[in-house]
DNA sequence: TTGTACGCGTTATCAC
DNA sequence: GTGATAACGCGTACAA
């Protein structure tokens, strides 16, 4: 091993590792100039403390992971970029996992992260709703963790969410206004806590406005592209819907392609709008009416929460929810046509 | 400290740490038994071994680290995702850091890494092309390191890129075809290495279809949505193009949304193509003619690069650059309209 | 203000 | 096949 450490570096300078290891800390009792002695031979040498010596000496990590469903989704990139930004101004770093909604790479990711690997995580769990107690098993030990978007309700711990119940029952309403009567939920899972909170928005709209809640209208779709592309054709020609509301973009996407095909005119015959974090949903063949989240500052938010629990002394009331609005963008995708059309 | 170590366990079973460590390691002699008796007890009491305590020992951090320019864009999002299926394969984990394009970030990242942190990395260099000579101030420490898609070419690394000056050729040659004469150049950076491969393939394709290249058609673009935006729009009155080439996704779009505003129609008065790794160019409105990489796969074959690299022993020679095809999709973004239209 | 010495949790080496 | 022990590089009591 010929590469730099606090060791040499103390040789190097006629000094003692001790007094090295307090040039780099900043709390520590040190003349100044030795300090900026020590910090530029540093850097002539290119030393840096080493990180592995340092997190098992103060059995901290200054990492954090993310664990996330998927991340060719514009929602989870924008999310990870908040999450990033505020991880680095804290001098934290970030790992990153994608479970694929895989149950299993989920819970193999957490436990392995309780190797010390990471001071905290934060997490929006995989579609799959299984027994997902595995979370509890840890105990007192369990790192400190931070759902965002897609919670498990049963978990105990800090989350950020949106306003999902109220954003589905307007955008309903807005279908509704709109002159739709025969509307279809997409959703690729409802038991899941974001599926469902979503879906009883639906519900609770269509009650509001006296229309029969027709259980075939709620659409389970999967997470692969071909066999979405066979349901939601399906259930357009089946049930011959007049609006659809999607719970994920991914689903709308899936809806345009499926009219395309089927020459069902958007908005004409049929209305859509979904929850999408698309930057460019404006320039879609029709424009599409998007509830939008605050992607990125639900990150920044969890992040921040996340931060607040690894710096408390585990003393203090910690904020255990916070809910942050999503807004409805109104487009070509739910055009109400003049009547003579 | 009350939580579960090596030590605890072996007291546990009244074996010695040293028959614990091994139990966990694949190579070690070890009567079958104990092993299974070791695991087992480990489960329960949720122990695994500690990743930092590991690394110090070993001198292997078993991470990468990927930097990237931005996130919130589908070519890194997909690239990373490639990366990080390589990497749990191998059983690693990365960590990923997000530069915004800001060159001090940049370095500060690199220097930062080569604390023991990371095993190797795998970089899509910032924007500016300021003096990246940095890179080999590492001399023989330098981590390893790959390059995809933005390199510099002055260092002297291992890379996965695209065949961008051939693409580029054709795209034109492409614009040309469908009747296009005045056709402007979007860039970001024409300066750096991937805006200049672009540009070549660009003005060669003039050349050999015998039209003028006017140095005004090349349109200076920044990072900012909104300067952007102001630039394409004069771009567009003052110079009056009839095609435009963008060669990343984000100038596309602006000009998409830069059309709106004036009332220029795509495909009629203007034709656009432009590298991207959007899923769902078909949707736009009207549909995006793509010089589409292989995004995933270039994350992917980053990542075995660099896996080649740490499993070797730097005796072999090894392969220095590896270039991926991209795939030009004509939608109706330019479509030949008929005459008499 | 600086130096000495120990321990963080693990694994490799060497005995047995 | 298993146990004792040193070492990885660093940070902090404690001593000076």
């Amino acid at each position: 091993m010929d590469s730099i450490n606090i060791k040499k570096l103390a040789e190097a300078l006629n000094l003692s590792t001790s007094t090295i290891s307090r040039a780099f800390r900043d709390n520590s009792d040190i003349n100044a100039d030795t300090k900026t002695l020590i910090l530029a031979k540093a850097k002539e040498l290119n030393y840096q403390p080493n990180h592995y010596a340092s997190n098992l000496r103060e059995q901290k990590s200054k990492t954090i992971a993310v664990i996330v469903p998927e991340l060719a989704n514009n929602y989870f990139s924008q999310a990870i970029h908040g999450i990033e930004r505020v991880a680095r101004e804290n001098g934290y770093h970030i790992l990153i996992y994608v479970t694929d909604d895989d149950y299993n790479k989920e819970v193999n990711f957490i436990r392995h992260l309780h190797n010390g690997r990471a001071d905290g995580i934060i997490m929006s769990v995989s579609g799959e709703a299984n027994d997902h107690n595995y979370l509890n098993k840890f105990g007192a030990k369990r790192l400190p963790l931070v759902f965002f978007d897609r919670v498990y309700e049963d978990i105990e711990t800090p989350r950020v969410i949106t306003n999902d119940y109220n954003s589905s029952f307007l955008a309903t309403e807005h279908l509704i206004e709109q002159g739709c009567r025969r509307i279809g939920y997409l959703v690729v899972n409802k038991s899941l806590s974001i599926g469902k909170t979503r879906m009883q928005g639906y519900i609770d709209a269509l009650a509001k406005h006296h229309i029969h809640f027709d259980e075939q209208l709620i659409v389970d779709c999967s997470n692969s592209y071909d066999e979405n592309s066979i349901i939601i054709k399906n259930a357009l020609t089946q049930l011959k819907p007049d609006g659809v509301f999607t719970s994920v973009e991914r689903l709308a996407f899936a809806t345009y392609y499926a009219c395309y095909n089927l020459h069902i005119s958007i908005p004409r015959d049929l209305k859509v709008i979904s929850f999408s974090s698309l930057e460019i949903a404006p320039l879609l063949n029709p424009s599409l009416t998007t509830i939008t989240q605050p992607a990125t500052e639900i990150g920044t938010e969890a992040a921040n929460m996340l931060f607040k629990i690894l710096n408390s002394n585990g003393i203090e009331k910690l904020p255990s929810e916070l809910v942050l609005q999503s807004k409805i963008i109104i487009r070509n995708s739910t055009l109400k046509l003049p009547e003579n059309q």
